[in-house]
DNA sequence: ATCAGCATGTAAGGCGTTACATGATTCA
DNA sequence: TGAATCATGTAACGCCTTACATGCTGAT
């Protein structure tokens, strides 16, 4: 498996609990793991392909009853190897770009109520990102027993509680930058 | 300016400040700046480069004594002009690749021991990255009578609260785990 | 009929990292 | 003398996004 790209290890999860195409595979990225880690189709297809061809997944029948062709990959016992070692690997790689945070740094070159009005754009994204937040921990909070589902919950209120910190960041920063 | 190109806007916001080389400026994004962006050598030079062919930035005598060559850039009004006008730019990105919670989402595929070393590693990173936010928030807070070490500050508490958040999220995380 | 969604894929191009090449100075 | 730090730059390579190409199905 190519060293650094990850895409591929975010695949092999997701078919790790089911089959699934490639387009599956780009819909459940835009979902819940979408405030974690991103994919696009381009990034989706060519990992498949390679992986495919290195054996860590495999091409299903086509099932599909008419329309047009529907590939379903499966994950292979290499595949769920290379999952495995991945997860036990100790090496982390969080890289995290704050654009924000970048602006708010620089935030001197320009007027006061700049910064502020970027604080109010992100403190709006950040709001609606908890509201979907909150619909996703709902949901999952009621099957907790289910091993897969205490995984994603814990994902969710890592959100949760990180985005509901970014809201009182921002009422303690528009304090300070109002005085 | 190339449009995405984000290693520009950190040069001209740190150049807003004081003329600097590309060697300093790499100190300076591994200092605070670190924590939201990144930067190498590898695109700082070529960027300084691209900047002063569009006039954003242009190269200051060589004032070293002796020694290597040292190349001292200073910031135009053309450059200032385009970081104010990226500041007012309402539109963001930001981009966070959590590893760690990509290891927490699939967790399922292996023995939750796993997932617990893998919260551990990620606090200890925490931990110690905090240190450092506590230092520099010590250091700016006796001055943000200083416009730019207001901003700076504002900064250093973002990391801190978030960080704090995360640390509660690792406790309460393992208590779910070892239920 | 037309538009949204399903479905797969490629091509171009941008951004960025790592590693390498080069060489001076300073300090132990 | 050797290592660390200062200092600039290039080259190779990898990853990813965007846009494009293609075409079916189902709902309005």
């Amino acid at each position: 498996m190519a060293k650094d790209r990850k895409i591929d290890l975010v695949i092999l999860g997701l078919l790790s609990h089911e089959d699934l195409t490639g387009y599956d595979i780009k819909k459940r990225i835009d979902g819940a793991i979408n405030f974690f880690w991103k994919g696009s189709f381009g990034s989706i297809y060519p990992s498949l392909t390679a992986m495919e061809g290195s054996g860590l997944v495999q091409r299903l029948k086509d099932d599909s009853c008419g329309g047009r062709e529907k590939i379903r990959y499966h994950i292979t016992k290499k595949g769920i190897e290379a999952l495995r070692n991945w997860l036990k690997d100790e090496q982390v790689c969080n890289d995290l770009k704050y654009e924000t945070l970048l602006k708010l740094y620089f935030g001197g070159a320009e007027d006061r109520n700049i910064t502020l009005r970027n604080i109010d754009i992100f403190e709006e994204k950040v709001k609606a990102d908890l509201e979907v937040l909150y619909v996703y921990k709902s949901s999952l909070e009621k099957e907790l027993d289910n091993e897969d589902h205490l995984y994603y919950y814990l994902t969710v209120t890592f959100g949760i509680d990180t985005y509901e910190a970014y809201l009182k960041w921002c009422a303690k920063a528009r304090k300070l930058l109002k005085r």
